[in-house]
DNA sequence: AATGAATGAGAGTTCATTCAT
DNA sequence: GATGAATGAACTCTCATTCAT
């Protein structure tokens, strides 16, 4: 029998990834402790007792959500890591390309608002992004800068300090939006930002040979 | 007489204010959600009965505690705003310097954290956070960077983005603060990030003809 | 298995039903602000989280109790007011029977109480107990009452008067058995008062024509 | 200096007084639970701590109003008990006219509500009622309408019943007025309702012989 | 596997009562 | 006597978690 049944009938295999993905919106929306498992568990489309099968707490959604949102980009930044030794100015234009890119087009700038909100209560996830993904991108970029200051690229300046400023500013869009625009501020487009901010960025931190 | 513990002081002391700023701690730490009042009562040294002699609600401290963050600020906003109309990178090299010591000086940076959670939940401490502080401040930046580019001091580009790149990476050194030093991350020296963010942000922003 | 205690039963029973009864206990023995949410699940079987599942408020409750007690009575007063149009005498005397049972056979009495000691807290509730039943049976009533005056059956005076004088008594005796029993009055007998209550009414209402 | 001072100033000895003239509105408003000592003290026009210098709680201070407002007619009751032998009409014409005069010029039928409405809740309160009041009254009257039955004026039936029967719709238009006037319902005029009861009362139970 | 009715510990809030002034 | 700020026990209501079905 057909009738009654829904068309497109989810696999069963990803209830836990449907889960995780509810629980993302509501989180972000409300935080952890103002979400609600009935909530999760509605937008999920399962009943209150099905997302305990698979997960154990509501803090155990909360970590897989969070992890979830880390792994696809640990790819992102590894591949930073073994960049290409071109020209620093590629590397600065390509990280902050990519960067732009991760922020328009995935939800991990809910997450990150999350991860900042929940610090407090939850340090081992905080630890986690940080070492994951914030400490690794920016070793990353740190070491890059300071090979290019070594090859005269760059002008002195502290490596880690720029990397900071290479991306806060991308950063900060973000977080604009997940504040502010919601009650009616004007966004900010990230990727303009990106643009306008690369331009100054190298302008500043180039040195003159390194400037064709 | 002095001696012997009374079961009732009565303080002609800012019980209000004694009460938000132990609020501020336990919300900075906890969020909104888990804070707890007996934790906020506990640690203005009153009775959870008593807070209620001055707070309608739970909601009512908490917009208290960030009305109280934005007041002392509004001042130093409208000084900004009212600038000096020299050349833009002593206004620049100004305004980081203010806006470095308020983050190192005050617990702005907590109730930044907790505006940003929050924002979901209670819009309109979103809206006033925008509209009486970062708004302002905003248009106050973007009004003296375009004057600037009006006298040729600064290379074409928006001038509100140019504000945002300014601020941004002093604002990264709060949140890395809150959110990963607690977990072991090497902190940032919000004084000497500002240093070297002004010098490379001007060389960078600047015309040929105003860099002297 | 039957044996043990299981620690969840679902009954598929009248959850909501059962509450409402226990409630109506709980409130006629205690009022309304002092009865206990505690309480009222005790009796009822269930913990004080079921009892949410069902009602929204303890107000609820309330309004739940009062109307489930009218609901079974709107007949017995639409009835009355369908009266067949024989001499008065017999419908007094139906009347005062079906009041004398109600009050003998249900927790009207109760009831009632409720709604005298909270009318000011819950006007709405005073308005539907009288809107509903209280007002629509001293209509009936005062309209047979007229229409007979008009065949010269009762003597001249106020037929809402007349009313009121048939059924205080009655109502009087369950006030008693609510009030005074318990703490070691005699009681009176509802059925013997109205017994003679209508015997002297009658006889006194009466035109001398009308007296076979 | 008498600036500032209140014109009358309420002689300092009757604080009591006030007080449980207060209470015995905020009361019969709202019901004992239901009634706050703020709200007390506040139309009394004196301290939260004031009350408690005359009273130790605040079922002292219900006890209070209950009490003084049995006492002035403990009198008129001892009177009735003491009453002419004269024919019983002219004695139940009295008491109907007494009793419709107390209860439209004192607040005796709000008492009476609270009293019903916390029965439950403080029985000994009930019992003093009943035993210095409503028991004493009915005795008097019965026994005065045993003595008319010996005298051959009034018909058989229970004298207990008779007094009952008596002031029953009095006590009705008082609850009547409590209740169902504040949600609109038309009130009942004590004092016609009492003439038209005594009358058809007085016409139902009195012997032939006894009717002039 | 999946449900959802049921649980009960714990939260914010109220208010009779106390006591330093 | 009089005040009113302060207390803290007790309440209603919430919600993560459980388990009979």
């Amino acid at each position: 029998m057909d009738a009654g049944e829904p068309k497109f009938r989810r696999r069963k295999a990803d209830r836990p990834g449907e889960i995780v993905e509810a629980a993302l919106e509501v989180f972000a929306e409300k935080g952890f402790a103002a979400a609600r498992l009935d909530e999760i568990a509605r937008r999920a489309g399962v009943s209150k007792g099905a997302v305990y099968l698979y997960f154990e707490t509501k803090e155990d959604i909360f970590r897989a959500v969070v992890t979830r949102a880390i792994s696809p980009n640990i790819a992102a930044v590894q591949a930073m890591a073994a960049a290409h030794p071109g020209p620093i100015s590629e590397l600065i234009g390509g990280v902050a390309k990519v960067v732009a890119e991760v922020i328009a087009g995935t939800l991990i700038g809910s997450v990150a608002k999350m991860v900042i909100a929940e610090a407090g209560n939850f340090p081992e996830i905080a630890r986690v992004w940080h070492d994951e993904l914030v400490a690794q991108a920016l070793a990353a970029m740190s070491t890059a800068i300071e090979a290019a200051q070594a090859r005269g690229e760059v002008r002195p300046g502290d490596p880690r300090t720029y990397a900071i400023q290479l991306v806060a500013p991308l950063l900060m869009t973000v977080l604009w939006r997940e504040t502010f625009v919601p009650v009616g501020a004007r966004p900010f487009d990230t990727a303009a930002v990106a643009a306008q901010h690369v331009e100054t960025l190298l302008n500043g931190m180039l040195t003159q040979g390194a400037r064709a």
